[in-house]
DNA sequence: AATATGTTTGACATATTTGTCAACAAAAAT
DNA sequence: ATTTTTGTTGACAAATATGTCAAACATATT
């Protein structure tokens, strides 16, 4: 077999996504995943030669997944509102399918700093798509459409206020006191309510 | 000995909040944490019988710590803005103290969700203190003081946007390219930035 | 059919982590 | 002083997870 199959190899770094970023077992064992691929363990450490590398290809999959679609939108010319609201789609289609993902970055990330001897999973070089809309964003506080300040911040609050409600959704259903019902109609209007929050009427009203 | 010594019980929780919840170690070991404490490892099964029950104490303990004031401020009869404030204002001090606490307590939900086994670490009635603010916070809506919407919305916004620049500082800093010392200066800057969207100055000029 | 290459499997070794237990030390109570 | 209770320790056992290896298997090429 000259060809490498690479079937086997796709099924479980697919099967792997699952378990960790939308199924949420942060702590699942390569056997885990074996299974739930249906697969013989060892064969991660064929393909893999170990779980860390499995994470990190997998970490490396999703990460290409996340910001395909999201920089073609950043780096598009679309007037900047249209823009936003395009990210925000794409992005919050990914929570969606991925609800544990950050969470499993997070810790990983928090993890790598604390042991000396692991490889970055990341790349080093800045996204320059996040880059451009960090400048689009700087040129709009110009313009007197955002209220001005330094742009990263317009950038964290939108991921922000995406983001934050759907990792820390169990946490914020006991405290808030709703169940899961109330809580995905919630999830359905964080939209209109984000963009409500980041283009205040007041400033708004002028571009119109 | 008629009365419990509880020095070194003491220890063990002061020390394990500060591994997992300061220092971020969300995997530290058994051994980790007697380690840290400067004490045998089975005196942690001595005094807590095991990691779990550890894990459970801990995790009340942090809880009493971080709701103690914040209780306090929620149902004070400070007028809606200021008691926001403070309310900011004390939870951005503990998100300083304890910047893992939220990113281990998520992990930690999320996990005793698939596992049926574990007992609940979690108090199962909801905290008065916030269902007081958010009624004060459907008042305000009302009063035309800040925007309407389910007043879930204002909490949420008003927790995503101090706590998630915290939690996810790693993975932000890379993707907005910046370093420590510029990312300090945002972090300081979030309260004004914060305060900014969620009292927007048309309707907040109303009610000056 | 024989062979070579890539793939899959089960058995084993190793490391890590947690929990138990009996022995020991120290402090109170008798 | 000695007995009892409380606190502490090290050695051991059990469970779990990861990685390695040789052997078995399948398939395409010779």
């Amino acid at each position: 077999m000259p060809v490498k199959d690479c079937q086997t190899e796709k099924l479980i770094i697919d099967t792997a996504m699952n378990v960790f970023f939308a199924e949420g077992r942060l702590y699942a064992t390569t056997q885990d995943i074996a299974d739930a691929a249906g697969v013989n363990r060892t064969l991660i450490n064929y393909y893999f030669r170990s779980k860390d590398e499995l994470l990190a290809k997998v970490i490396q999959k999703a990460h290409e997944q996340f910001v395909s679609n999201s920089d073609a939108i950043l780096i598009s010319d679309l007037p900047f509102r249209e823009k936003t609201e395009q990210f925000m789609d794409d992005f919050m289609d990914k929570l969606r399918r991925f609800p544990y993902l950050e969470s499993f970055l997070t810790v990983d990330i928090i993890q790598q700093r604390l042991s000396k001897n692991s490889v970055d999973r990341f790349p080093k070089e800045p996204p320059q798509p996040i880059q451009q809309y960090l400048k689009e964003i700087g040129n709009e506080m110009e313009a007197g459409t955002i209220p001005k300040s330094n742009p990263v911040h317009f950038m964290i609050n939108l991921v922000s206020l995406m983001i934050y409600p759907i990792i820390m959704r169990p946490l914020q259903m006991r405290l808030l006191n709703i169940n899961d019902t109330e809580y995905d109609q919630v999830v359905n209007e964080r939209k209109q309510i984000i963009l409500g929050l980041l283009f205040p009427e007041t400033i708004n009203a002028n571009t119109k």
